[in-house]
DNA sequence: ATCATATTTCGACAATCTTAGAATTAAGCC
DNA sequence: GGCTTAATTCTAAGATTGTCGAAATATGAT
């Protein structure tokens, strides 16, 4: 029974820790068959099981996918769970430029706006 | 010493869990003067000290400002620094909808679309 | 089958988070 | 001052998270 705020959040904890943001942005950056996990954790240097942990946070929210290539697992970014999960922040928590809801005084979209 | 990529995690682990992402979400809906803390307890129905223990960690975010009125307190959402996280991570971790995947269908970029 | 490599899982510990009742501060009013 | 309302801070407990060495698993090669 986990509604879009329960996963939203879940996918934002998830992000909520500099070590897995690090990560998805290597991942994200990275090729899109995958990033082996070796190499993820040569180049953030932090030991093999804590970032197996990190992996694993990842993946259960959803944001990365894992593929087995030989004796090496490569990460890539799951990119519509991600461009979903922005899009809902976007739409939810910066208004999107929406409905202005109840109240006297509402100025419209006070987020997308770059002024 | 806080880089961007720590600043950026603290907020998203702000908002990564269910009541304070939804807190946010009524800020965010509410009037642009701010929301009483008092308003959001009713709505939500958590007792208020876990509320105002909540609002101070979006607060310390700098996901939202408070500002007294009387006795009460309004809390609004700092849209520009959800504007900030919102646009880096769809920069930083979403590829700025770059990189069209040899998928099927590439949507048109869900936020804030620079093109 | 043995070995080497890549990565995860196990186990344990400290640190942080979440929750909420009780006590406290803050402001306005009589 | 005393009283009421609004909200925070204090305090404490239980739960979760973060870390990482050690052990285990999986794959491929000799």
């Amino acid at each position: 029974m986990t509604g879009p705020v329960e996963q939203a959040a879940e996918q934002l904890k998830a992000l909520g820790h500099p070590v897995r943001l690090s990560i998805l942005r290597r991942v994200v950056q990275g090729p899109l068959a995958g990033t082996p996990a070796g190499e993820l954790q040569s180049r953030l240097e932090i030991p093999a099981s804590t970032l197996s942990h990190h992996l694993a946070t990842l993946a259960d929210a959803g944001l990365v996918q894992v593929a087995r290539e030989g004796t090496t697992l490569r990460y890539r970014a799951d990119f519509s769970v991600l461009r979903a999960l922005t899009e809902y922040l976007w739409q939810d928590c910066c208004s999107g430029g929406a409905e202005p809801q109840s109240g006297p005084e509402s100025k419209p979209s006070p987020c997308c706006r770059r002024d």
